[in-house]
DNA sequence: CATTTATATGAATTTGTATTCATATTTTGG
DNA sequence: CCAAAATATGAATACAAATTCATATAAATG
């Protein structure tokens, strides 16, 4: 019950998988343009962008010879949600 | 910047605090208590509480040889965002 | 005031997960 | 078709954080 919770908050809280949802809020990135932006490593932002789609929290699809990703909407407002916490708080 | 937004994200993500917040959204509850209800060790009840303290979701205060907890209200709301979340993904 | 009860703390260990590295897969463009 | 570009995958390693254990602290009660 609680425990899709605990694996949606998981996926969201490590450093560069946020920082990928940051990215993916300013528009839909293909998997080398979040590398680039990032300056990680191309598998390990693979990885982690596998992690991402098994939550459901991004979307993939194929262009050409890349592969865009992008933010599902419900993740704007959860975002949205967090930094409001955050700003409160403290 | 986005980085008081990771630490939140960071300790909430975690099952035992996460189980925490979810006890001490049903009222105020003294270590002993929460430690009892979750069937975990004192002392790990305890590390887990100063944690979620030093993020500001939960506060405490003394009560004759107890110490109470309780969460603080914005808590309330972002655990409701993240049930909603949960549900409506997938 | 000593003892007990309740909670906190620190260090040691364990465990889970992120990162890296090497390589596989897939598609496109020549 | 072949080679190159883009992404994915698996196993090995490195790291961070959770748990445990032993003990300290603090307040209340007889």
């Amino acid at each position: 019950m609680a425990d899709g919770q605990l694996r949606l908050l998981k996926c969201v809280a490590d450093e560069t998988r946020f920082q990928i949802l940051l990215t993916l809020k300013k528009g839909e990135r293909c998997v080398c343009d979040i590398t680039d932006e990032l300056d990680k490593e191309q598998s390990l932002v693979s990885h982690h962008l596998q992690a991402l789609r098994k939550c459901g929290l991004i979307h993939k699809r194929r262009e050409g010879k890349k592969i865009v990703y992008q933010l599902d909407p419900l993740v704007l407002e959860f975002l949205a949600d967090v930094e409001k916490l955050s700003n409160k708080l403290c």
